[in-house]
DNA sequence: CTCGTACTTCGACAGTTACCGTACTACGAA
DNA sequence: TTCGTAGTACGGTAACTGTCGAAGTACGAG
């Protein structure tokens, strides 16, 4: 079974998080594990970009420990790290939500 | 007299912004205005970069909204956009500023 | 008017980022 | 065991970032 490695709550560093949510790509994988409950295989986003982008995007948002990936089969099951997040940075998540939202209105990825 | 371009309350991004937080050096700046409530000259941060490049952080910041900056004869005063980015991004600015007290502690800017 | 101070502008540069396509690996299903 | 699916790894590339020093500008003070 493959692996990936994740930072501890204690190691996540707020340059590395704060540059993972300033992509709007990001973000936006980001807020829809938020909004939806379950978790997502990479390829259920639809993301703008090719299949190696969006593998460079996923791991950039797991090494800033924004997301968590775990193999499930030939899958892999994202979801958000929601409580490391809020015990480590607390309101920062939610301030980012609550900011794409009002922004992005509609506009979800238009980059 | 001089004067500087600065972003419409509802024109700032949240990319830019975030991008620009994401900087430790512009944090820092940032931080420092939020914890006194003067204006301050550039020169006033004793910053560990060169005069240009510290020129660039503070046209960064500026660009992006989170301060405003106004000649006063030949310094600039430098001052947190506070009350805009709360309107435009409630609560935003307020966790970084806590996140960035919780991780740096005493660390400031060892960049 | 001349000088110093405070900041900007410019050009250069190294390093990073976001992106691609091609080739690859790991797993489940047939 | 062979095939398809999901994602990774790698090499390349264009654009952006953070940095510098040197030269320039705008203002206040003398």
């Amino acid at each position: 079974m493959r692996t990936l490695d994740h930072p501890e709550r204690d190691e996540m560093r707020l340059d590395t998080v704060l540059a993972a949510l300033a992509d709007p790509i990001r973000r936006h994988i980001a807020c829809r594990l938020n909004s939806t409950d379950d978790d997502h295989a990479c390829a259920t986003f639809e993301l703008p970009v090719s299949k190696s982008t969006s593998t460079y995007h996923f791991r950039t948002l797991r090494e800033a420990g924004v997301i968590r990936q775990e193999y499930q089969g030939t899958s892999i099951m994202n979801s958000l790290r929601k409580d490391d997040l809020d015990a480590r940075f607390p309101g920062l998540l939610d301030s980012v939500f609550t900011a794409q939202n009002i922004e992005g209105g509609a506009a979800v990825i238009s980059a």
